[in-house]
DNA sequence: ATTACCTTTGACAATATTAGTCAACACATA
DNA sequence: TATGTGTTGACTAATATTGTCAAAGGTAAT
């Protein structure tokens, strides 16, 4: 299951765009639009940012949701995948604070 | 900085190694594990593996790292990374206990 | 100064992965 | 039937990753 397939699908609805016209909104093809809210296929930031503007919603959540399932993606079956996080994180936060 | 790269070559040097001696142990061409440890080619998992072992070294820590810069390559320049890695850190800890 | 190592570099080819295109299908409804 | 919906799979194209190779430059010993 793809969050950010699920949460997009939905917004396009409420929205009122069929697949096609989204997809047209957008300029790709509407069986990759399909394909990504079924999370048969992976998302770009790029498309994330232009349907959440088609759709008037703020993309924060849907950026940080893109991002976390491309790193969960990386770590599926992984035995250390937590620890690799917890190291990536602090590995980040002192980045910040360069 | 690779801290993997760094890492193995230490251990490599330790191990009385020469970059040639240990790329022909782990059957792969001295250029790439040159690179590799320099950090101008992504290790795969696989070679971390093997070359712990041919270090008889233990590999944990240095899978844990790799993920882990794994990870943050795909997050560099990410704005809102941090929360990324927060949400899939969620995400993972309530699959371990599905 | 040549021999024998070492590591690094860059150009190139081979492969694998990802992205995009297209036509057809099934379903519903006017 | 005609129109609009979403889904599927096969195919091609584009891109990224990996592997191969030859040559360069360094160091040390003889």
């Amino acid at each position: 299951m793809s969050t950010v397939g699920l949460q997009l699908r939905e917004l396009r609805e409420k929205a009122g765009f069929s697949l096609r016209k989204a997809a047209v909104a957008i300029d790709i093809d509407v069986a990759i639009l399909s394909k990504m809210e079924r999370g048969e296929r992976k998302f770009s930031k790029e498309l994330v940012l232009k349907l959440a503007e088609l759709y008037k919603t703020n993309s924060d959540k849907l950026v940080i949701d893109y991002l976390s399932e491309k790193v969960l993606y990386e770590l599926e079956e992984e035995e250390f995948g937590l620890e690799a996080l917890k190291v990536a994180e602090k590995q980040l936060k002192y980045k910040k604070n360069k």
